[in-house]
DNA sequence: CGTCTCGTTGAGTCCGCTCAATTTTGGTGG
DNA sequence: CCACCAAAATTGAGCGGACTCAACGAGACG
């Protein structure tokens, strides 16, 4: 046992906390993306990295807000509550996902992790004094923002007026894309979030949830495979299915 | 009748148009704030004023993009369609609100006036341009975007967990509160969507609002004035019908 | 005055929810 | 390796809030 574990050990990639970005190897996924060498290296300096076991609490909304994240592996998730504890779930972020592009002077929401996770932490007031002297870094997370915004109103639609199918459809679809634009196969789909989860991402119930896995499976359009993984056995048919045609 | 009738004659502000930015009277609440005098006339210099009736197409989903717009008097409704019609609005715009924040190469939704409406054009190649050369401006601009992003969760909350009578008081109180952040009285609500607008936004049918509005009338928490106007009554009991506390 | 659109109201249905009971999974210790 | 337990997922039964379908009323406009 190592000194210290703040999680590093089961870090497979734990150069990159030693070199926080010159090596960090989703640096092409994200922010950073836009930057120079040199550029970089001004960010490292203020960066701190940060790993998290699964179900931990980030910040919660209404935390004052001085830092910002970028995801570097694992799952996290974003919600809003109610008050008598309904719970909706915005959005997941996975790997080269930046967390932090709602807030004012505090979170607009709570944010935990799903799998265990690495992040990278900027504090906010140095953060913003880079994001002066790095147009091409602000353009960046400017353009990051309206794909944001884009996803956020596919989302709306999908809440306000899709059905139990549709919806689970589309979401299985969401997760095939975002993991081969991430370089991966579209199929299987890694699904590492909870029924509960999903069912708070979808305005739907864990049980309804339930019942339209099953549903699709007995229909033969996917199967359910060990790890956490399903597979979309009839692709043109959940795309249908996921628009209601 | 005038020679030209592009509804000018109903504009009092018409002045604006023949000088576009500097005399513009909605100018502190919009991107435009963020600029100095002489960016100010180069901004003067790329746009195009432009009127329009209620209910007419600005743009439609999937259209190429190539202009912003700024909407400076009226309420414009962006929506997206799906295959079979079902309809969801996810946002209404009015005076000082950005139009074109979230989009790529195409728009990623529809956008319709609701009243009659004046937008400042922005051609998208030179708004670029100018972004490019005025960091200020592309700041307040992702600023704005993380205000969007805010706003959108808020709506996933409401589209996802609400009752039909949360939905309805959370929808007043919106416009409430965004009218008095423009400066008017918060109190009556001027509500110029019609119902269907209103259901498709709030992912209800145009039956379940009219009976809820009319719920919240038998209730004296509201009353219906002339000029789609809606006076709030009870202001802290439509705040906690609003959470469902 | 007739027509058309929009809003309201009524009656009945259904999709997804609630409540409850199992079953399965995953982690722990013997 | 297996037994045990708690948590998660699945399945069932019945209910209810919002939907569908339909009728009716109220303005707006020619």
């Amino acid at each position: 046992m190592p000194p210290f574990d703040m999680g590093r050990v089961r870090d497979k990639g734990a150069a990159a906390e030693t070199t926080p970005c010159g090596a960090c190897p989703v640096r092409t996924l994200t922010v950073c993306a836009a930057l120079e060498a040199d550029e970089v290296r001004r960010l490292a300096d203020i960066v701190q990295m940060q790993r998290m076991e699964g179900n931990q609490t980030i910040f919660a909304e209404g935390d004052q807000a001085d830092a910002l994240f970028n995801v570097t592996s694992g799952t996290v998730k974003l919600y809003k509550l109610l008050p008598d504890g309904r719970r909706q779930i915005t959005g997941f972020l996975v790997t080269g996902d930046f967390l932090g592009l709602a807030m004012n002077e505090s979170y607009a929401y709570s944010a935990e992790t799903v799998t265990p996770t690495s992040l990278c932490r900027f504090p906010r007031r140095k953060m913003e004094a880079l994001l002066d002297e790095f147009p091409k870094m602000q353009r960046r997370l400017f353009s990051m923002a309206s794909n944001e915004l884009a996803a956020a109103q596919d989302q709306m639609l999908l809440l306000g007026r899709k059905t139990a199918r549709e919806k689970i459809c589309s979401f299985l679809l969401m997760l095939s894309q975002r993991q081969s634009r991430r370089g991966h196969k579209e199929n299987p789909v890694y699904v590492p979030m909870s029924r509960a989860d999903i069912a708070d991402y979808l305005g739907l119930t864990t049980e309804t949830v339930s019942r339209t896995f099953t549903q699709l499976k007995t229909s033969q359009a996917i199967s359910l495979q060990e790890g956490n993984r399903i597979q979309i056995a009839d692709m043109d048919g959940i795309y249908d299915m996921a628009e209601g045609v």
